[in-house]
This record gives C-alpha cells, sequence and structure tokens, in this order.
DNA sequence: TGTTGTTAGTTACAAATCAAACTAATATCT
DNA sequence: AGATATTAGTTTGATTTGTAACTAACAACA
C-alpha cells in the first residue's frame, strides 16, 4: 500500500468513530430532548426493557460499560422514577434493577424511535451491504 | 420486523459506538503512551502531516470537529513543539498551521503504527467485506 | 473465630467536553 | 467614514467522564 491509498477516511478507529458520531447525533434527540436522558441512562434503560431485569454488573458486562458509569446512569434513572432497586435476599451486595410503568412507556416509546431510526439508516443500504456492516461491527466489536 | 429482530447489536448507532470503541482503544496507545497526545490532538496532527499545511477552521471543516477542540489540541501541540502558527498577512485572523521537523517525525511514526494497525484489523475480513465496510461508513459519516 | 481476599456498587477528585460568551480582524452597507 | 454583521479563534463555567480509592457484604481458609 502506498501512502496516498491510506487516509483517515479509511483508518477504521477513525471512520467508525465519524460513522458513530454521525449517527449518535440524529438519535440523541429522542432520548434528550424528550426524557433529558444521557448516552448511558439510555443503554441502560434499554437494556432492562429488551433483557428484562437484572443487575448493575450484568449491565456492565453486556454492554462493556464501566461500572461508574453505570452506577451513575442507574442513580439518575431512579430519581427519573424510571426504574427501582431490589437488593437481593441472599446476597445484599447485589440489587436487581427494574423498570417502573413509566420506564416501560418510556422504553416503548424509546424502542419504537430507535427501530424507526435505524429503518431510515438502513434505507441507504442494500440488504448485503447491512448484513456484511452487521457481521463487520460485531466481529470488531469482539475483538 | 418483530421485536425478536431488533436488539442492540443491530442498532446502528449502538453497534458502531461499540465497533469503534474497541479499535479506538487500543491504537491509543501509540499516541497516548509514547507521546502523551489525546484523540483531538492526534488528529489534528494526522490532518497537517497528511494534507498538509492548514487553518484551524479548516481542519474543523474536514473533521468535523468543533472549533474549541480544535484550538485546544492545537495549543496542546505546540506546546509540545510539534507544530507552528503563522498569522497570514492578508487577513490576520487566520493562522496557518504547520508541523515542525519534530512533528513531522512523530507524524511519520504515528502514520506507521496507524497503517500497521489497520493492518492488523483488515487481516479478520475478506477483501469484499474491507471494502463494503469503508463504502457504508464512508456514506453514514455523509449523512 | 479471625484474617485475608474478592465482589458489587459508590464516592471523590482530576481530566475532558460542551455550549455560550467573548475578542479581534475583516466585510458590508448606508 | 461610521454602524452593523461575520468570521477565526479563545476563554469561561457547567456538565460529563475517567481513575482510583473507598465501603459493605460475602467467601475461603487457617
Amino acid at each position: 500500500m502506498t501512502d496516498d491509498d491510506f487516509d483517515l477516511s479509511r483508518f477504521l478507529p477513525y471512520a467508525l468513530n465519524q460513522a458513530a458520531e454521525a449517527t449518535s447525533i440524529g438519535f440523541q434527540k429522542y432520548y434528550r430532548q424528550r426524557y433529558g436522558m444521557l448516552r448511558t441512562e439510555w443503554r441502560v434503560l434499554f437494556h432492562l426493557g429488551r433483557y428484562g431485569a437484572m443487575t448493575a454488573k450484568g449491565i456492565c458486562d453486556r454492554a462493556s460499560l464501566h461500572k461508574t458509569k453505570v452506577s451513575r446512569a442507574v442513580y439518575a434513572l431512579e430519581q427519573k422514577r424510571f426504574l427501582v432497586r431490589t437488593p437481593q435476599e441472599q446476597d445484599r451486595r447485589h440489587e436487581t434493577l427494574a423498570l417502573t410503568r413509566q420506564g416501560q412507556v418510556v422504553y416503548s416509546d424509546l424502542f419504537e424511535a430507535a427501530k424507526s431510526y435505524d429503518a431510515k439508516l438502513s434505507a441507504h443500504f442494500t440488504a448485503q451491504e447491512r448484513e456484511i456492516l452487521n457481521r463487520c461491527l460485531e466481529k470488531i466489536s469482539k475483538l
């Protein structure tokens, strides 16, 4: 490869970051404007809504998020009355997090918004492109 | 699409962000450990090294970076003696940014590191996947 | 039982980011 | 020329993030 072939737009860390930023900005307005949520809060909410009640540690592991970030997001969502904590009987270090009814409603709303936002993005790609894109991103995330 | 088909790993803003994070972390050590640089500093340096001297505004536009971020990165790179500013004669609001010799050396080093890091990542993909991935990311960034 | 280690989650402080206000230089319009 | 608007870039203060130290609950083992 000569130097001329390698510019920033083909450097994966850069290209991925640019693309991630571009799509994030568009989706932010749903959770930010409507519910005053931060990105980590939206993720925690999504995890609970999509995969059911679980512990903060569970979210950390599934989402590759640091525990301090999750801790703060959980606190914020609790303040908003979107979730409740229940310490586990057999081990009081663990607390089960579960969405409140209100949290469920918000989740449903954001879930629909996410689906249609994603559909809007997908419209720019062929089925093959979309499939390969998914596969590549998944592979990269697991490196 | 049923709900079961739509989980976080297929939601583009999420999947892109996870992938971007994963690749960024691996590349950070090059500019962070060796040169104490931040991500924006690395980007500014790369722009100047790859595309030649230009103004801060030019970098903002090309890299879609906010001017405050660039301003601080330029200051940091100046402190490290990696670049110099020269106010333009005909319009003293503009200052041309150019790498110093030392900056060039650092750029070359990081450029090589980037190329080989990218090659290492690319090894996980077929030529077709890599091509489509590039195309998709480029499209998304321009939305 | 007591000591040591581990784990879930929080807190505190430093570093980084964002938005908005600001300065200085130039352009425009009367 | 003089008033107003733009533009490049910086500074400031509030918000957000990252790192490391911390607490509390439990486990393991002498």
